[in-house]
DNA sequence: AACTATTTATAAGA
DNA sequence: TTCTTATAAATAGTT
């Protein structure tokens, strides 16, 4: 508004947007704070600059939560309440939920049996066979796997061994003939 | 600001007040728009007149609970914010004490025994053997009592049946003798 | 609401 | 950041 006019848009420069946003930022904390006196009104003003620096005017007469309190009785909108209810809406149901998933693991456990009928009692105890066999299969698998593959390393080994054993014999008898055995016996060296 | 300079203090006369208050407050709405656009700033502006009617103006680019977010963050924490937060984090260690019981849930159901080793799958099935036995001596015991009970009551109705013989054969001989049987008669009748 | 004489805000430069 | 100053914008008082 001086020494020519500018576009109302972005200013790309960013030392001269940083210089703009200061002296109008006090401009608008001046226009506000006369409103307030004249008009004897109340004003929140919050800005954000793009670098997340915050500054705020609020008339002396009331506080920046007061008039957002009447902000939302006017609009009929709850700005926060309606994510707190949510949220304890939430918090509410996932205790619960926690609580009977806790009930049913102390069972599962072999705890807290009171309040079960034999029919509950026995459906968990067959429930809990079947489960306890899946879990005794997967171990016993994985027990075996383990066993062949240890003993597949033991056969690999042997092998080798029995190959060295016999370039060691043909050694003996040609002391100086020339055998390549280097990649094998790296082998070896692997276990 | 024209044809005359003027104090800043309260205009007395409120029909000027409320034209000031008017024309000034769409001043401030202008230059918030105009700062958020060119200095790419978030704006909240609200305004409460004397007569308790709300303004306000937020930037195209946010809401206003965000500014007011932002706001509380740099400067103190109220009471509103730190409940919130406090609730959130209690939320998402809930959440995370749900998932985890979960898992263990599901592998104590014989699902998802991937991630486990042999150690921990023998663990696991010796923990679930233990607990099924615990569970099917309760079951047995449930089953026992019940037995029991209801043996203990056929014995009663026969002991009672047997009383109710004698007197019908007293009866017999006796047809207008006076025999108070109401008590263990209704007794019967609860079965 | 419109007008307009003035005051105020401010863009650009230092 | 602050000051300066030419000029754009806002607005007080009036119609």
């Amino acid at each position: 508004m001086a020494r020519g006019k500018i576009q109302i848009k972005k200013i790309e420069n960013s030392t001269n947007r940083q210089v703009t946003y200061s002296k109008r930022r006090n401009g608008l904390f001046k226009k506000a704070h006369e409103l307030t006196v004249l008009c004897d009104a109340e004003v929140s003003l919050v800005m954000v600059s793009c670098t997340d620096k915050v500054h705020d005017y609020t008339s002396p007469s009331t506080t920046t939560k007061r008039i957002f309190d009447q902000y939302q009785q006017t609009k009929g909108i709850d700005l926060w309440s309606s994510h707190y209810e949510i949220m304890k809406e939430n918090l509410e149901k996932l205790k619960e939920v926690n609580m009977k998933i806790r009930r049913e693991m102390r069972q599962r456990m072999g705890q807290c049996l009171n309040g079960l009928s034999f029919q509950d009692l026995q459906s968990l105890e067959s429930d809990m066979e079947s489960a306890w066999r899946v879990i005794h299969d997967r171990a016993d698998r994985v027990l075996t796997n383990q066993i062949e593959t240890s003993k597949k390393k033991a056969r690999n080994v042997e092998q080798i061994n029995r190959k060295l054993q016999v370039e060691l014999e043909a050694m003996d008898q040609d002391p100086y003939g020339l055998v390549d055995n280097g990649g094998d016996y790296n082998s070896v060296m692997g276990f």
